[in-house]
DNA sequence: CGTTTTTGTGACAAATATTTGACAGCGACG
DNA sequence: CGTCGCTGTCAAATATTTGTCACAAAAACG
């Protein structure tokens, strides 16, 4: 889970190799591509918490590669960027409508498209930039690794912090027991299913407090999710 | 949900026009004022969803403007577009530093910058970006896993939730159980056609409410529907 | 009205899914 | 080296859902 993971999706190998370059300077982990098809692939597999798309891609057209990605469940909410060539106002339009967050039109400064990046990171995993995420009487403060519910500072072990981090990092959402391992646990780790269930007991264990509901929802064979309220 | 509102802050009283006119018409809310000042006090009465800012206002600047909605606690995760004049591509890097979400440069038209409003709507209030389904006085949120009736959060097992799920998907229609077995059991089930009747009776009785009439109508010799009540 | 067809209902045992307590392995740390 | 906290797995205990029946109720029909 921990640095944020990008899908590079990209025709001209020296623009790719630049940006790579410049990600992970910042930071991020990043999976490169040239291909459309080979991009579905890598989304599916390793879900990426934002996916830069050129629209003039091998294989699968980007406008196609974004339209998919959107209706697969595990990837509908992942933000893309897309990259278009100068003056294809109408492409533009056409990827927003599709369900793209963002573009920028090439040429563009890496500085540039590495601002956009961030700003949408802020937004979609705010604890990422030391910001305090709330989620009903929960709070949770990644750079000092802390979680205070009503005020009262809670104890849990790193996996049950990384766990409730995901969580409030996508309220109310359901998560099967695979997408959390995946999220928390790491894309490569053959972990049993049912140790999901019992992590979640440790996570409901550590928060519970006299008085207070349970904010883990129990999706029958669904997965779990976070109540937003 | 009451409609989104946006707060749009343009020094060109034709450019505010339009866009209010445009914004209106797309089913938002919309508040306009040319003054920075005026734009902070509008932001913290009635915090509104996304913020549309011009570089270059009267009164308070753009940037502060931006700084000062970050600091405020109310206000610091309202998504903010900025407007910039071409060229200044500092503006607008350091726009995204100090915390908008998005910039455009004029000229624009104003369906682009509806189609990233309508892209950061999606991403910050999914809810009111049609991943509800609405049919009558139900509701089904299916990232959440969740069904409102009359704003009461209704609780169905998950068979009862994947047919209600494809009730809502084709509303009025009538479907036989054959289909019904299809669409919500898949196509290779042996499963006897009465089972669907006595699930359709549980959706029936999960649903009902106290003074609100039954939205599944039974369409003798054929099958089932979900009317719109 | 009596008969036939179709749908609604309550009950139930079997099948599934989840919760929970226990435990052994591991690594950190004193 | 011993202790302690954390992990991943199991299996038993619970809880919930599911497919079928048998029969009641309702509707269609002659």
């Amino acid at each position: 889970m921990n640095p944020p993971r990008l899908l590079l999706v990209e025709d001209d190998p020296a623009l790719a190799e630049l940006l790579e370059f410049r990600f992970r300077a910042e930071g991020y982990g990043v999976s490169v591509t040239s291909d459309g098809d080979e991009a579905l692939l890598l989304a599916a597999e390793e879900i990426p918490d934002l996916v830069i798309l050129d629209w003039m891609i091998e294989g699968t057209s980007g406008i196609e590669v974004c339209r998919r990605l959107r209706r697969d469940k595990a990837t509908a909410h992942v933000p893309i960027i897309m990259l278009t060539a100068r003056g294809a106002e109408d492409d533009m339009i056409r990827g927003l409508e599709t369900g793209a967050d963002d573009y920028l039109t090439k040429p563009f400064s890496p500085r540039e498209l590495i601002a956009r990046v961030s700003a949408i990171m802020r937004r979609i995993r705010p604890a990422l930039a030391g910001e305090l995420v709330n989620v009903g009487d929960l709070t949770l403060d990644a750079t000092a690794h802390r979680v205070t519910r009503r005020g009262q500072v809670i104890s849990l072990g790193p996996t049950e912090f990384r766990l409730l981090k995901f969580f409030m990092e996508h309220p109310g959402r359901v998560f099967s027991r695979g997408q959390l391992l995946d999220a928390v646990w790491g894309t490569d780790s053959d972990i049993e299913l049912r140790t999901v269930d019992v992590h979640i007991r440790r996570l409901r264990k550590g928060i519970e407090q006299e008085g207070a509901p349970d904010p883990v929802r129990t999706v029958r064979s669904a997965g779990y999710a976070l109540e937003a309220v």
